[in-house]
RNA sequence: GCCCGGGUGGCGAAAGGGCAGACGCGGGGGACUUAAAAUCCCCUGGGAGCGAUCCCAUGCGGGUUCGAUUCCCGCCCCGGGCACCA
């Protein structure tokens, strides 16, 4: 690759030279504050936010540039509409990604942060994004993580964070609890390192109490289809209900395999089943076990109960005779780690010696312990039907236990075997279910649980798979949780006025193996008197998760500049909820779920107005390179530094947004670049042509109504995000614009630089300047003139080419005036050789659509 | 297995019931030049024909329609998310 060299022109003008002209505007807006933002002016207030990046050591990725050119380019379109933009960014500072990386390097990274934020902000600064810095925000600042510990503290005030001994995700290598989020198909999403289970006290925020505004507000949202559809799988409602079976009755001591014989596929291990019955002595009289199903209408196939190991019924429903049994399979789960219980398929169990009476069929069924039933959802126990469920199918067989049918598809009755669990429900009815025989799936769950309800055994129930955020993290480089442990005075939150807990500059920031963070080992942070009696206390040594800095980061940045309040409630008024937020969708369960989760507990502790933090969310696609994902490993990074200095930003901006639709991403190839440069290069050279010959030349009425076409699809597309195609139509107007031997017009190539502003906003402020040398508008940005008019009447056709089809096949063209009747358009096309040969006699059928087609049916 | 995207020339892609391939890259030819680069102009889905033209073509198979890349049904493949969630 060559750098262009600037072209000789004609006169005194220079070429085009990106690196002197984008370091000219970006000095310039400085010195004038164009890109300031006065949050107190203006009506029409528009707030542009982008996902702010983790400042890695790497520097820029051109994942982030693509990101945030795309909501620059909105912004800046905006701007030109008339509103008062706020585009503001900062830095994701904390967390395990920069701590792991300070341990590999060897740095601190009170040390290291600074350093990689300020090669971020060089990088941004180069792309030309209209960023009023002001208002940066870095989440590793005790002035931002005040903030973040304060709304902590609203969480602990309202009830909303607690403290529980729970099973989490350790990781081996890394040290540290993960949230499930972070834990990816078993293994730790930062170094793959296999997840183990482990029992800690962890503080956990409770998300999952607003599952149900969670999932129901993402009807209103206008967001990115992918990203709710996302988050309604992550919250997972399911419809269903709590069954009660009362554990330990004497009658239908058989029953559990009373309906053996209809079992066909499985009893393979029928002795299994023999052992149990042998076993099976007397559990404790009267405990209730509840179940969540979605399938009540199945009851009646529920042959035997599967608990999970941690089930608190265990104990009480163990017989003397199966107790080692039990007491070695909990104990086996209980260490195992996460991977092993999550991603194994195989059935194990043990069965606990007692029965339960199913309430609907009234026969005992066996109750077993196993670890594919999971203590954290639903009620921890399960009924097993496994003529209909595919996993109580395995089990069944696994251990031999009775499969009944009691669902019946087409062809099928009562009495056809299963081979395997039958799952269908559309067109099948309920069998071997009483007085509710024949009835349909839907029919019948509603039947029985009215049915069941009415005995108190039954209630109508939803489910969430939302779990709570655990928050905690045993680490160093995160806020510190506000909290003290006094002896006399218990859990103390840290007052408001001792905010913020700094997060002390110690050398030994590596975790170790004590499952507790680094924090624990420095005596002069870890005592502090007790805000209430003053005795000597204990710190809470854990760190917050990385997730919570930037759930509430965009209510920071319009108030960036207050350091006593968080936000300021009018500012918040007046800029929040955010209009428009562009990102990733890698961030679809985790951030923006937290993001309105932190937004929604702030609102009803009446500090906002607005539950939903982002009133518009758009995720952008992801670049690839040479159709591979980038990596370093491949080789195949695009270093953003050596692009701009190659092509100049301007280039490298809306080359990025033209490799394809911005919401799918695209392919990065180095040949096409130079593609939009070429345009930029004619585009540069049009209008010093203009500037030069001025007054030569009339309007071409055929340029002015492209030019108006122009307007109008860039101005269409632009809000829907469409780049690729808008700059395909400002190409198509240059080469309208230069076709022929004429010289452009001023007011021909003036309208286009406004065009290609938000893309290229350098290029567009210097030849805006020169075509306005002299003039009082001459020390105005063009980001401050109104974005150019359409005018309906001169981009109208007069004439346009009408296609002839006979049968649906193109057999001419005519060009017709635009207004062009029917009857016309016929005539006109009969006497057409090329679709008369196809026409004999009178067509059977004419198609006429004004303006676009005439199709003969002959 | 379930839920989202997506599959169109040599390549990145347009068109979301109405001319398939806009725009760009790459390729071919030409102009300018002593020459090259840059720039400018023309051609560029496949096939048949000297030609005007004709046939084929949007992952595969059906359907609806005067007309389907677009809508419907059933598959296949690629990318992403969820997953022993009862």
């Amino acid at each position: 690759m060559t750098a262009s060299t600037p072209q000789p022109l004609t006169g005194e003008s220079a070429g085009y030279d990106p690196a002197a002209i984008e370091r000219k505007w970006q000095e310039r807006w400085r010195e004038r504050g164009t890109n300031a933002t006065d949050l107190r002016d203006g009506d029409r207030p528009f707030y542009a936010l982008m996902m702010f990046p983790y400042p890695s050591a790497e520097g820029l990725h051109v994942g982030n540039l693509f990101a945030f050119t795309g909501n620059d380019i909105y912004g800046r379109f905006q701007r030109m509409q008339g509103h008062t933009v706020f585009e503001p960014l900062g830095f994701d500072a904390f967390g395990i990604h920069s701590e792991n990386f300070a341990l590999k390097v060897g740095e601190h990274p009170l040390r290291l942060i600074p350093r990689n934020i300020a090669n971020f902000r060089r990088q941004l600064e180069r792309a030309g994004l209209m960023v009023d810095w002001r208002y940066e925000v870095d989440t590793t600042d005790p002035s931002y993580y005040k903030w973040t510990q304060w709304v902590f503290l609203q969480m602990l005030e309202r009830g909303l964070a607690y403290k529980k001994k729970a099973a989490v995700n350790w990781c081996p290598s890394d040290k540290t609890v993960l949230a499930n989020e972070q834990v990816i198909n078993g293994a730790c999403e930062r170094c793959g390192t296999p997840v183990e289970q482990r029992f800690l006290e962890q503080w956990f925020f409770r998300i999952s109490d607003f599952a149900p505004r969670l999932l129901a507000n993402l009807d209103h949202l206008d967001w990115s289809d992918s990203t709710r559809s996302a988050q309604r799988n992550w919250i997972g409602r399911s419809d269903g209900a709590e069954l009660i079976f009362q554990g330990g009755r004497e009658e239908g001591r058989e029953g559990g395999r009373r309906q053996g014989g209809t079992a066909k596929g499985g009893t393979a291990k029928g002795g299994a089943s023999k052992v149990a019955t042998a076993l099976r002595g007397s559990a404790e009289e009267g405990t209730a076990i509840k179940v969540f199903t979605t399938r009540p209408d199945t009851v009646f196939g529920a042959t035997y109960l599967v608990l999970a190991p941690e089930h608190p019924a265990v104990d009480a429903l163990t017989t003397p005779a199966q107790r080692g049994a039990v007491n070695a399979y909990r104990e086996r789960t209980a260490h195992q780690d996460i991977v092993s219980r999550r991603v194994t398929r195989e059935k194990t169990g043990v069965f606990t010696g007692s029965t339960a009476v199913n309430p609907a069929t009234g026969a005992a069924i066996p109750v077993w312990i196993a670890d594919y039933v999971l203590m954290d959802y639903g009620t921890g126990a399960i009924m097993a039907v496994p003529g209909h469920d595919e996993r109580d199918f395995e089990f069944a067989g696994v251990f031999g236990l009775p499969v009944t049918r009691v669902i019946a598809g087409p062809g099928q009755d009562a009495a056809t075997a299963l081979a395997a669990a039958y799952t269908d429900t559309e067109g099948t009815r309920l069998v071997n279910s009483g007085q509710f025989d024949g009835l349909p799936v839907e029919e019948g769950k509603r039947r029985i649980v009215e049915w069941l309800a009415s005995r108190g055994a039954a209630t109508a129930t939803v489910n969430f798979r939302l779990h709570d955020w655990c928050i905690s993290r045993q680490r160093y480089w995160g806020p510190p949780i506000p909290v003290i442990y006094c002896d006399e005075c218990g859990l103390q939150a840290v007052p408001e006025r001792d905010l913020p807990v700094l997060l002390p500059d110690i050398p030994d920031f590596k975790p170790d193996d004590s499952g507790v963070s680094p924090l624990a080992r420095h005596a002069e942070w870890y005592h502090v008197p007790c805000p209430e009696c003053g005795q000597t206390a204990r710190r809470e040594t854990d760190v917050s998760d990385t997730f919570l800095d930037s759930a509430w980061y965009f209510l920071r940045y319009p108030s960036a500049l207050r350091h006593d309040v968080a936000f300021d409630p009018d500012t918040t008024r007046k800029w929040l909820p955010v209009h428009s937020y562009i990102g990733g969708n890698e961030h679809a369960v985790l951030h923006l779920l937290y993001s309105r989760f932190v937004t929604m507990v702030l609102h009803d502790a009446g500090r906002l107005t607005f539950e939903e933090p982002f009133t518009r969310f758009r995720a952008h696609g992801m670049i690839v390179r040479d159709g591979a994902k980038m990596s370093k490993s491949r080789g195949n990074v695009v270093n953003p530094d050596e692009y701009i200095n190659e092509w100049g930003a301007d280039a490298f901006r809306t080359y990025l947004m033209f490799l394809g639709p911005y919401e799918e991403g695209g392919d990065f190839r180095d040949r096409g670049i130079s593609g939009v440069k070429r345009f930029l290069d004619r585009l540069w050279s049009s209008v010093i042509e203009a500037i030069e010959s001025a007054g030569a030349g009339a309007p071409d009425p055929a340029v002015i109504r492209k030019l108006h076409q122009t307007i109008r699809k860039v101005g269409t597309d632009i809000p829907q995000l469409s780049y690729n195609t808008a700059i395909a139509a400002m190409m198509e107007y240059m080469n309208a614009l230069r076709a022929g031997e004429r010289t452009p017009g001023r007011a021909e190539v003036e309208t286009l630089v406004q065009l290609v502003a938000p893309f290229a906003p350098h290029i567009a402020e210097e030849l805006w300047e020169r075509l306005h040398a002299g003039a009082a508008s001459s020390r105005a940005s063009i980001f401050d003139v109104p974005w150019p008019a359409f005018d309906a009447a001169l981009a109208a056709e007069e004439s346009i080419e009408l296609v002839v089809q006979v049968n649906g096949k193109v057999r001419g063209r005519l060009t017709v005036p635009t207004g062009v009747t029917q009857d016309a358009a016929v005539a006109a096309a009969l006497a057409e050789p090329s679709v008369a040969r196809f026409v004999t006699g009178t067509p059977r059928k004419v198609i006429f659509v004004p303006g676009r087609l005439l199709n003969l049916v002959v």
